[in-house]
DNA sequence: GTCTTCACG
DNA sequence: ACGTACGTGAAGACT
């Protein structure tokens, strides 16, 4: 079947608009929804593989919605001037490349759309609308897909919508869709609903009668009073919202599917075009170097020994070069030099591993330029270090977007290098059982391998001159960098576990949760299982007839928030409580634990690099970052954390780095000032904010007010505070109230940091550090709320793991050179846990909180509490 | 694979 | 009217 794509010009321009950050050439032309439109259109091209392809825009003139109802005047907000003299832009981009726009005066781009779908339809194509906006769902049908895009966290998710999709989120109809609108109204698009009818209601009358003219005929069956009288009184208001949300599918363009016929769009104007606005990751594309045939001819299997010898000779004699491992099944390392010259060398007869292995380090050790994906993964190939000359596309792809779930070869190359290559799923394609992998074939692993190579190669520089237009180079170079070798160190390092301490604890736990168990089940009067969710929440509040409201979409919540407000009334739910907390220990700790007990008797958990939004390190397989200490019962565990023999640990915490980072940055006088004075920092905020003098703040006061604290740091909001203190919301946005009389330092700067946010499209550290936060932009109050506590919270939490990034380095580098035989075994964000020879405990003291407390100078103080002890309980 | 819950900073 | 504190990862249940 024929493909028609369609494209809803000014929805995507939007999108792309407020995905991208705001930028512009060297000209002074603003360049980045132009930047980020083709983007997005590039991808629907290498997806849909188009026949045929137009793009409709909306024309600066009233329509017919305007003349039937006056208020649609209001309907689109005034576009940005930096969004709006792009639009000019885009479209000689498109008619340059010979791409079909279409502009219908009086119309909208959704009648354009909804026209040519129907036409589309009708000739038998298979027809695909891409747009942000879900009006265009009434189009949806088993021949036409309205495709969404969505932004998730930096990853671009595509939404498909045929009439049965459509029907399954929405319980109506594509066509029925229209008459909810009608209903509900939408603000965004200045449709006035009916007053008092929400989206269940409306929903929920267009499941009963199909349409509001047949609700109207039967208005007596409509069971809602409320709705019912609404509905009357507004009917006639109702047709017309009927008429404005109806997507005219006959509209007088002149346009047939016929003439959108998509051929050659990389044409050298176009090409032209995309030089003067300085589109370089999208220069390759307009060259024809993208085609997939122009690379497999310069991938080279090598399996023989001597002529390996030659060709790594060659390899040892060029300064830049991409380099890919491949280790699942066979082992191979891919080697770029150069466009035309990508080798795969394949382990085989004389070409042995260990051969391979020796060649890559030489390269390491001569220090040759070699790009790869992640050094720290790859270390014990590489045997890297500080001084080596390696660069790592993970790390500095992670700066430029830590919003990324992954950093897959394909998309790099696609974001930054403007290439379309087959990612490992296109090369490896999913087999059923029984049937051969595909991961060994040497064809299939020579493509996969040789891409990786070529791409790291081609990227190095792209991101480079990223990294260094956006000031994260130095990020990058004097902090990433020598972090990944800390970090390596420490994974290699592990930390020594106590094996039967903890067999010895899983057992203790056990008597306890049978214990519980049967108490539980004599009080149900049956046996269930209680770690289900739904099983609990129907004894509960089912059978049992407890109060609770339905809190999630699939049934009770039974979260200890919940259950701990009952157990005043209900004893026995405390013993569910304390059934979930062993349980909890038992399954993630006590046993959880056990397999990653190495052979050494120590645990080499992994600590990732470029995961976390705002800078942090995560740490997985095992999380070691979220030991219990919270509870007596959970601290327990930290007692099987042991130092090896001759050795003790020793533990640093940096005292409320956050808060103090917030004086400094926000330079509030109160706040400095006690920090100075070395006050009790809860107890002083309490007595300003519960205005008490500070020997007469009561403990409640103290806690209520650290509460209060945490939530600034956060992003303040009433409703999370009172939920942190079961507290009402009118009390909580009193305490806030309260605190920012008191801080006004800190309020002018939280403003400030939203406001830069939304001005920039992300955040950044005093290390430069950035955070995107697209939500800012978001239509949806609450996203846009979300956008703006992450505007506050990310310059705060990223400056801090900035700080303790720094301090790592410095304690690993002085560890090494000192030849001490001491070791950082953990990071847990504030915190570092040294594994310390005993002799060395005074100098390994010192060392530490000497170069946390330095890391940074800042107008206060940073404080390090430093302890010392024969287990991580003790230390701690 | 998604949801819920809960451990940490 | 809506329904949230910021940042993570793991386990178990259920689809």
């Amino acid at each position: 079947m024929n493909k028609l794509v369609l494209v809803d010009g000014h929805s995507i321009l939007n999108r792309a608009f407020y995905g991208v950050p705001v930028f512009s050439n060297s000209e002074g032309i603003h360049t980045n929804a132009v930047f980020g439109f083709l983007n997005i259109l590039f991808k629907i091209i290498d997806e849909q593989q188009p026949d045929f392809l137009a793009v409709a825009f909306d024309v600066h003139q009233p329509t017919f919605r305007h003349k039937m109802y006056d208020a649609y005047k209001g309907t689109r907000k005034p576009m940005l001037p930096e969004l709006k003299e792009q639009v000019p832009l885009i479209q000689e981009v498109l008619q340059k490349m010979n791409i079909t726009t279409v502009l219908l005066p009086g119309y909208e781009a959704d009648d354009v759309l909804g026209t040519l779908s129907l036409k589309g339809e009708q000739e038998g194509f298979a027809v695909a609308v891409y747009s942000g906006d879900r009006d265009l769902l009434q189009l949806a049908s088993e021949q036409v897909t309205i495709c969404i895009p969505k932004t998730k966290k930096g990853q671009t998710t595509i939404e498909r919508y045929n009439a049965l999709e459509v029907k399954e989120l929405y319980k109506v109809s594509p066509k029925e869709f229209i008459d909810v609108k009608a209903l509900m109204g939408d603000s965004s698009d200045n449709i006035p609903g009916v007053p008092g009818i929400g989206e269940k209601g409306a929903t929920a009358m267009i499941e009963q009668f199909g349409s509001i003219e047949n609700a109207y005929k039967n208005i007596d069956e409509i069971s809602n009073t409320r709705n019912r009288n609404a509905f009357k009184e507004n009917y006639d208001l109702a047709v017309m919202s009927k008429e404005l949300a109806t997507i005219d599918r006959h509209a007088p363009v002149d346009v047939e599917v016929k003439d959108c016929v998509f051929g050659d769009i990389y044409t050298e104007d176009a090409l032209e075009m995309i030089k003067r606005l300085e589109f370089k990751s999208m220069i390759p594309r307009f060259q024809n170097v993208s085609t997939e045939n122009d690379f497999a001819g310069n991938f080279q299997t090598v399996t023989d020994f001597f002529e390996s010898q030659g060709l790594f000779e060659k390899v040892q004699n060029t300064n830049e070069s991409g380099l890919f491992i491949y280790d699942d099944g066979i082992f191979g390392v891919a080697v770029s030099i150069s466009n035309e010259e990508n080798y795969f060398f394949l382990e085989n007869g004389f070409l042995t591993k260990d051969y391979l292995i020796e060649q890559i380090r030489e390269l390491v050790k001569n220090h040759r330029n070699l790009s790869v994906f992640h050094i720290k993964e790859d270390n014990g190939i590489f045997k890297a270090d500080e001084n080596s000359a390696l660069f790592d596309v993970s790390l500095a792809a992670y700066l430029l977007n830590p919003l990324q779930k992954t950093y897959e070869y394909d998309d790099l190359a696609r974001d930054y290098l403007g290439l379309t290559i087959p990612s490992y799923d296109e090369i490896f394609p999913k087999t059923k059982k029984g049937e051969p992998s595909p991961k060994e074939d040497r064809e299939k692993v020579t493509r996969y391998a040789c891409y990786q190579a070529y791409v790291f190669r081609q990227i190095k520089e792209v991101l480079t001159q990223k990294l260094k237009e956006e000031e994260m180079w130095q990020l990058y170079n004097d902090i990433e960098i020598p972090l990944l070798y800390a970090l390596y160190d420490m994974e290699m390092e592990g930390i020594r576990v106590d094996a039967d301490g903890l067999k010895t604890y899983g057992e203790k736990l056990l008597v306890g949760i049978e214990a519980l168990e049967k108490e539980i089940y004599e009080e149900a009067g049956h046996s269930f299982n209680i770690n289900s969710p739904k099983q609990l929440g129907e004894i509960l509040f089912g059978e049992m007839g407890l109060p609770g409201g339905k809190k999630t979409k699939t049934g009770y919540s039974t979260s200890a928030s919940v259950l701990e407000k009952l157990e005043p009334e209900y004893p026995f739910v405390g013993k569910i409580l304390e059934y979930r907390q062993l349980t909890k220990l038992k399954s993630t700790y006590a046993d959880g634990l056990v397999p990653y007990i190495a052979e050494d008797g120590r645990i080499h958990g992994k600590f990732h690099q470029t995961i976390t939004a705002t800078g942090r390190i995560s740490s997985t397989e095992p999380n070691l970052q979220n030991i219990p200490v919270r509870m007596p019962l959970g601290r327990e565990i930290r007692k099987v954390f042991v130092p090896r023999d001759g050795f003790v640990f020793v533990d640093a915490d940096y005292s409320q780095i956050e808060l103090r980072l917030l004086a400094h940055l926000s330079d509030d006088r109160n706040l400095i000032d006690a920090y100075k004075e070395a006050k009790d920092i809860h107890a002083t905020t309490a007595s300003l904010v519960f205005k008490t003098p500070l020997d007469q703040v009561t403990k409640e006061q103290r806690r209520n007010a650290k509460a209060v604290n945490f939530g600034i740091v956060y992003g303040i909001s009433s409703f999370g505070l009172s939920q942190g203190l079961s507290i009402s919301r009118k009390e909580a946005e009193q305490y806030i109230n309260d605190y920012f009389e008191n801080y006004p330092g800190i309020k002018n700067y939280l403003d400030h940091s939203v406001e830069e946010a939304k001005e920039k499209g992300y955040s950044v550290t005093m290390f430069g550090r950035r955070r995107p936060i697209p939500e800012l932009h978001a239509g949806n109050f609450m996203q846009r709320q979300f956008g703006e506590r992450v505007a506050m919270n990310a310059p705060i939490q990223g400056a801090a793991a900035d700080i303790m990034k720094i301090a790592m380095i410095h304690v690993a580098r002085e560890l090494k050179e000192k030849n001490l035989q001491s070791r950082i075994v953990l990071q847990v964000h504030d915190e570092l846990l040294i594994e310390t020879k005993e002799e060395e405990v005074k100098t390994v003291k010192e060392l530490l909180v000497r170069n946390m407390s330095e890391a940074v100078k800042l107008q206060i103080p940073l404080e390090v509490e430093v302890e010392v002890g024969n287990n991580w309980d003790e230390a701690h």
